[in-house]
RNA sequence: CGGGAUGUAGCGCAGCCCGGUAGCGCGCUUCGUUCGGGACGAAGAGGCCGCAAGUUCGAAUCUUGUCAUCCCGACCA
């Protein structure tokens, strides 16, 4: 731990107004660092809620595009539904409530007036709401008190909707992107006639979060079911894809849960069947969120900056042009324009930086830290000599490339950086994942961070007391388990299979 | 919500102990020279010191309250 001295004059020092913490001093520090530096977000004036910088939510607005169509592509279509939820809704189903109780917004009024004693607007007493409204944490309660009325039969299902979203969870301790008061994501609702569908929606839902975590954002997921300790309030079953950070903490990417009956049932949601017999439906939900943008960014990035997968990448491509006067400026500019122009027209999301205000240097270091994939440097000699530099941000690494055929290079240079980000973020995946067999090894390797495999008992009871030893959580059990003999690792009690435990965010 | 820390110019900080109305670096503006990895010089602009009370002739500085942020815990996506 460094005392309040030393950070001060090593930030001094080492200008923090351009260079981001390491990794390796800090990193929360780094993270914090990152996210604010490479324009993503910053803190507003509204304690725990982001404002998401035009940059930041460029990525985001990949992430929905991809998203989205994956959602149509399945079947889903999209609506909206209130941000208020009046209160006693959510009272309706008992472990709901009881997850939620503790971090809702409420509304209480609807009015605000002039203070008699002339201290700007205050709340209007007589403006109270007959019935206080929460602001939505999720929807499930206000969505299935509409579904009751949209289903009578059979025929009506199933209901296969998602909406786009923001919601409020009143944290206690927030960071940008990992954990806001406010929120945005998606939540999927589904509405089925079987149980049989329900479970096979909650789990291709899950396929559709694996197939886009390491298709697009280049990070490799584990699948698998959370514990009952770690359910979603109302599931039960709650599917998730864990990811791991590049400190060995692991992160909930996304889940997607099987609710049963328990909202049919709460809110009264039947259909006839074709037997003219009523039935409760059986549902689903599903949902990723802004965190995401967290897992991106904790995934890929370095001590320079964001590294960003080509295919979310607001800017794929950055031009940067050497010149020192008009003539080389003409020459250089006419290149870049040329060259810009034909990597638009394959497609690619390029930026030309001519601005004439900052130097090379100062370009490559900003472009840099905001993550673009690929640099192409035109000077003067590269006009001559028919070159242009090509950079990476990915390996940091440069070289010397033919003008003729750049667009193809920088094509294949797309395809090569998804596809080693993604190798890299799953070897150092899989290199902190360990089999452990022993209390001890557990407990060692808890502290060095990383995913633990070990033996489970199957008790709410022993999950506790490891999470209370070493900080661990049962973050899931594989989707795909086998079942083994073997002994608990803490507990020493039989043992049926190996589940995965991690420090999490 | 408990423990710790911090709020002074856009950013990073000094000044506070020992009250007398604010300073440094970066950034910003203008001009000139520069331009193949964060340029240099000169001249400028910019802050009622988080907010609110109190003590005092006088508060960035002392007291109390409050809000916000960060770190550590509990809780959570």
């Amino acid at each position: 731990m460094q005392s309040k001295k030393q950070v001060k004059l090593y930030k001094y020092y080492t200008k923090m107004a351009k260079e981001l913490t390491t990794r390796k001093e800090n990193y929360s520090q780094w993270y914090n660092d990152l996210v604010v530096k490479a324009d993503l977000a910053e803190q507003s004036a509204v304690r725990g809620c982001m404002v998401i910088k035009p940059y930041g939510y460029a990525i985001w607005e990949f992430m929905h595009d991809a998203l989205d169509k994956m959602f149509k592509e399945t079947g889903h279509v999209n609506a909206y539904f209130p941000l208020f939820i009046p209160k006693s809704f959510f009272s309706r189903e008992a472990d709901h409530v009881e997850g939620f109780a503790k971090e809702c917004a409420v509304v209480t009024h609807h009015r605000l007036m002039n203070d008699p004693n002339g201290n700007g607007v205050v709340v209007d007493p007589s403006a109270k709401l007959e019935e206080e409204l929460i602001v939505r944490p999720t929807s499930e309660t206000i969505i299935w008190d509409t579904y009751r009325n949209w289903v009578k039969s059979y025929r009506d299902l199933p209901i296969l909707c998602n909406q786009w979203a923001n919601v409020v969870r009143w944290e206690m301790r927030t960071r940008l992107f990992l954990r806001t008061a406010e929120f945005l994501w998606q939540e999927g609702h589904t509405a089925h006639a079987t149980m049989e569908e329900a479970e096979a929606e909650a789990k291709k839902m899950l396929g559709v979060y694996t197939d886009f975590a390491e298709k697009w954002l280049a990070i490799p997921v584990y699948q698998g079911v959370k514990s009952a300790n770690e359910r979603f309030a109302g599931a039960l079953n709650t599917y998730c894809i864990e990811a791991m950070m590049q400190d060995g903490k692991a992160l909930q990417a996304g889940t997607s849960h099987f609710l049963g009956q328990n909202f049919a049932k709460a809110f009264d949601v039947k259909f006839l069947n074709k037997e003219n017999k009523l039935e409760y439906v059986w549902a689903t939900s599903w949902g990723v969120s802004t965190r995401l943008m967290g897992a991106l960014i904790m995934s890929h990035s370095d001590d320079d900056g964001l590294v960003l997968p080509p295919k979310i990448a607001p800017i794929q491509v950055v031009i940067v042009p050497i010149y020192k006067n008009d003539e080389e400026k003409a020459l250089t500019f006419a290149r870049c324009e040329d060259m810009k122009q034909q990597l638009v027209n394959a497609g690619l999301r390029v930026k030309f930086d001519d601005r004439d205000t900052q130097k090379p240097g100062f370009k490559f270091h900003e472009w840099e830290l905001k993550g673009v994939p690929v640099r192409l440097v035109v000077g003067p000699r590269d006009v001559t000599n028919n070159t242009v530099e090509v950079a990476r941000r990915d390996t940091m690494t440069k070289e010397s490339a033919s003008y003729e055929g750049i667009v193809e290079k920088v094509m294949g240079l797309m395809d090569e950086i998804q596809v080693n980000l993604y190798q890299k973020a799953l070897k150092y995946r899989n290199d902190n994942t360990y089999d452990v067999n022993t209390w001890d090894e557990f407990k060692d390797q808890i502290e060095k961070g990383g995913f633990v495999h070990a033996f489970w008992d199957g008790t709410t009871e022993t999950e506790l007391k490891i999470k209370e030893e070493t900080k661990a959580t049962l973050r899931f059990i594989p989707l795909d388990v086998k079942e083994e003999e073997g002994v608990d690792v803490y507990s020493g009690k039989p043992a049926k299979m190996r589940v995965y435990f991690a420090k999490a965010y």
